[in-house]
DNA sequence: AGGCTATGCCCCC
DNA sequence: TGGGGGCCCTAGCC
């Protein structure tokens, strides 16, 4: 099956050197042109590792020399990379992986397919397994009818796609991006976590002013929340086992909960936090552990208050948590048990949830909807979203299930599809995409909208120039921004500028930070094609002419 | 420029 | 039921 192209248009970009960072900054690496393999290249270098590979790989040459024998001439045939079989193979040709069709389809996880020939491959209108027709029809369901429906509009606006990078700082983080919380109140402040410890805050419209706290986790921050009551203070979950309070303006950071007292006592004993929320009506924040424990922290004492409580199977990682919005007795757990669980804030004891959502796999992430809080979006590694449309209806199943690729890889942070907080409607979610989709060439990883009422990939949002997953996108609750977090560097993204209205400069500012390295991935590409809608299902952006207004890119490649 | 590796979950014995 | 090996699209460093 030939490769698949999508062809896309994207605008240039400026980019500038963070004059914080020293740089050595040789500039012998010129424009590179985006060449695609083409499939004459690839069997030559088929060729040269068949050469290399007998010299040095071959065991039967090995033992033929040390016994001076005569080298037995074998032919080492090129077999699948995964499944070890000769006939075919898997792996990219050009910008198109080619998936082994021995195993199950990469996306989906059912046999007798591969990616390429999925049904459920991310496209418009696939990927929906619609919900069974249920009887869901309860007192509660009465209630809902008649005190939230009423508030939520009949009629969906208009999505409002950021789709377009408006600024970012590259290699900003030490290590990659693990989570992303926007300001609530001050609005062009973004604050990140680190897989070191390290927490950025970073104001994106001033762009170049930053500021990386390293001294308040020694790992993975998991989690970040503001304190509902001061937001000068956000607090964090580390796998280092403390939670942390850090005013914003000091850098200085409080310690509410040391889960490893002792230090380092072996794998078996280190406690890490994962799963954080706050509950302002209880003034407490919660955390969770990956043993399975919840653990309440009183905000006005920051101590801890009550027993660890079980809450999800032993010795299980509780990845997430969160408070219903509407009601602060209702909370949301998650974790590698394979369950989503409903809790009563009232009666939080070992076995006693609501509810107990099941999932096929691990689930990275469950959400009750920002406004109402009514429906449930949760991720999990077998490779689907799942919508639950009324946590007050049947919660049996999954009113839907999108088969989406977000499966993990061990090197990634999980990806989560997060709620827009802006849509009325509760339907608009964001999830960065896993597997790579050829883009003119070049093999991108898209982060997705997908309308979860219907299952629509209303967008399919990237940039040429970073070629690196996104797994960590967060929606601002005002504005129409998304942030992305993909390995060290964070993106900020904005619709695409309307040339027609107000003549706006949009100057699209780019901030290098760290060390100098081989290869600098901003580079100008592809201002051919007049396909600019960025896959837009069913709206006209129009900013064909945007493009032209963009500062030429003049980034200097360094190694 | 290629090879290592940190790291998490799953599966199998 | 527990430990160890094995991984399908990593990314950055040496």
């Amino acid at each position: 099956m030939a490769p698949q192209t999508r062809r896309l248009a994207f605008p240039k970009v400026v980019i500038e050197r963070d004059s914080d960072t020293e740089q050595s900054s040789s500039d012998d690496e010129g424009q590179e042109e985006e060449e695609e393999e083409g499939p004459l290249s690839e069997s030559e270098s088929e060729e040269e590792g068949k050469e290399n590979g007998f010299e040095e790989k071959s065991e039967e040459n090995f033992d033929a020399k040390k016994k001076g024998k005569a080298p037995i001439t074998i032919s080492l045939k090129k077999v699948c990379k995964v499944c070890k079989k000769a006939g075919h193979e898997a792996g990219f040709k050009g910008a198109t992986y080619i998936d082994c069709p021995m195993k199950p389809c990469f996306l989906c996880k059912m046999p007798g397919h591969t990616t390429m020939s999925c049904p459920h491959r991310v496209a418009i209108e696939h990927g929906v397994t619609p919900a069974p027709h249920r009887n869901t029809r309860n007192a509660l369901e009465y209630v809902f009818e008649r005190q939230l429906r009423p508030r939520m509009p009949l009629i969906k606006p208009a999505y409002v796609i950021p789709d377009e990078v408006n600024c970012a700082v590259i290699r900003y983080h030490s290590r990659r991006v693990t989570c992303l919380e926007f300001h609530p109140t001050t609005n062009n402040i973004l604050l990140s976590g680190d897989k070191k410890g390290q927490v950025g805050v970073w104001d994106f419209c001033k762009v170049s002013e930053k500021m990386v706290y390293g001294n308040i986790h020694s790992c993975i921050v998991n989690n970040m929340r503001f304190n509902p009551t001061n937001d000068g203070a956000v607090y964090a979950a580390s796998s280092d086992g403390t939670i942390s309070c850090t005013d914003l303006e000091t850098g200085i950071a409080l310690s509410l909960m040391n889960l490893n007292p002792d230090g380092w006592q072996g794998p078996n004993k280190w406690r890490m936090l994962y799963g954080m929320d706050i509950n302002q009506e209880k003034g407490v924040v919660l955390v969770a552990d990956n043993f399975g424990f919840l653990y309440l922290v009183d905000i006005r004492t920051n101590s801890k208050s009550g027993e660890a409580i079980l809450i999800h199977k032993k010795g299980s990682k509780v990845v997430g948590l969160h408070c219903n919005p509407i009601q602060p007795e209702l909370l949301l757990s998650c974790g590698n048990d394979h369950f989503a669980r409903i809790w009563d804030m009232r009666r939080l004891e070992a076995g006693s949830s609501l509810y107990n959502l099941s999932h096929k796999r691990v689930v990275n992430s469950a959400y009750f909807s920002p406004l109402s809080g009514s429906k449930i979006l949760t991720t999990s590694q077998d490779n689907r979203l799942r919508i639950w449309d009324s946590i007050f209806g049947n919660l049996e199943s999954p009113s839907r299930e999108i088969v989406h690729s977000h499966d993990f890889n061990r090197h990634l942070t999980p990806f989560r599809a997060e709620w827009d907080p802006k849509d009325p409607s509760e339907s608009l979610a964001v999830v960065g995409r896993y597997i790579s989709e050829n883009y003119n060439g070049a093999a991108l990883h898209p982060i997705d909208f997908i309308d979860v009422s219907t299952g629509q990939l209303v967008a399919e949002v990237m940039d040429p120039n970073i070629t690196t997953i996104s797994p960590v996108n967060k929606l601002h609750p005002r504005d129409d921004v998304l942030a992305s977090g993909s390995s060290r560097s964070i993106f900020i993204w904005r619709p695409k500028a309307k040339s027609e209205v107000g003549e706006q400069k949009d100057e699209r500012k780019i901030i290098v930070c760290g060390r100098a390295e081989k290869k600098q991935k901003f580079g100008d590409q592809s201002d051919d094609s007049d396909d600019d809608t960025c896959k837009m299902k069913g709206k006209n952006i129009k900013s064909k002419k945007s493009r032209s207004k963009l500062t030429p890119n003049n980034l200097k490649r360094k190694r």
